[in-house]
DNA sequence: ATCCAGGATAGCG
DNA sequence: CGCTATCATGGA
């Protein structure tokens, strides 16, 4: 496996977390590192200390796609001093909000509602191996995320067999608007993140949440603040402790000021160490 | 068995 | 406008 890898520097990162954070779903462990798709190419990574070792001639693409340039230390001191936000920071030290393409992104989190992240990424793994690209290197194998234009003509019933339930129309309805070019989503990287929202929010099956999961995920809107099931947990046990149904649009409104303007990061840290130390009482 | 999961949406008052 | 029931599937 160490064949032609190239060494890139990677300060203030772990690779572990950063893929397996409920962010992006289809990276697998291989090795010491983890095997998966930078959009249509097979990409081999593994860390050691505070370096990225990738496949050859993908090393400035994988620098991009998991934002070492992205300055935590900094980042980090933007977040208000509380024990609660400043335990789940110390928990995910390392884990990077990376960048993502855009209609995997877009794509992968429309199959989310309602699904644990192991659900997402047993979806996301089928949807590839059945309709996506197969990618070959050195005796690995890993499938692309199939276009819009292709998911856009697979039938309801064979998108159903990847194990989708409901979602499997919201799925195609956005990939027919996404295909006919109704829908660019790469134009969205002019709008403000105000509107670029406005505009995902019109797309079948996407909702504020999933909008935002989008924006922070494969836009680069480090303050777009997705809030799901465990940050209204965190928000509502921690924050809010005391007062009963608080309204979600308060939720909302709260974390996304509070904790400044990357607001976004400090959503993931939370979402990160709650979700993998919560016990139920 | 019952509850829950990185929610969105139509339909109600 | 805000609130509620419902959607499909599998893990805890």
């Amino acid at each position: 496996m160490d064949h032609n890898l190239q060494s890139i520097p990677a300060p203030h990162f772990d690779l572990e977390k950063t893929l397996n954070s409920g962010q992006v779903f289809h990276w697998t462990r291989l090795g010491r590192g983890f095997v998966g798709a930078l959009a249509e190419n097979l990409v081999y990574l593994e860390q050691a200390g505070e370096t990225i070792r990738v496949t050859a001639w993908h090393a400035k693409a994988a620098a991009h796609y998991l934002a070492l340039d992205h300055p935590l230390p900094e980042i980090l001191k933007t977040f208000p001093v509380d024990p609660v936000i400043q335990t789940a920071i110390q928990f995910s030290e390392g884990l990077r909000i990376i960048r993502q393409p855009q209609w995997e992104c877009l794509a992968t989190f429309l199959t989310s509602p309602l699904k644990q992240v192991q659900h997402i990424r047993a979806i996301s793994l089928a949807i590839r191996k059945r309709f996506g690209r197969r990618l070959q290197r050195d005796g690995m194998e890993v499938f692309s995320y199939p276009r819009p234009e292709q998911v856009s003509g697979i039938p309801l019933a064979e998108l159903l067999e990847c194990k989708l339930g409901f979602r499997a129309a919201n799925l195609l309805a956005t990939a027919k608007i996404v295909a006919s070019g109704e829908m660019d989503l790469e134009a969205l990287r002019n709008l403000s993140t105000e509107d670029a929202r406005a505009a995902l929010c019109e797309l079948p099956g996407v909702g504020e949440k999933i909008a935002n999961c989008v924006l922070l995920f494969a836009y680069d809107r480090l303050d777009a603040v997705p809030v799901d099931v465990w940050i209204a947990r965190v928000l509502n046990e921690v924050y809010f402790a005391g007062r009963l149904k608080v309204p979600l649009r308060e939720l909302k409104s709260f974390a996304a000021h509070y904790f400044g303007s990357y607001a976004g990061y400090a959503q993931q840290y939370l979402f990160h160490h709650w979700r993998l130390t919560y016990r139920r009482r």
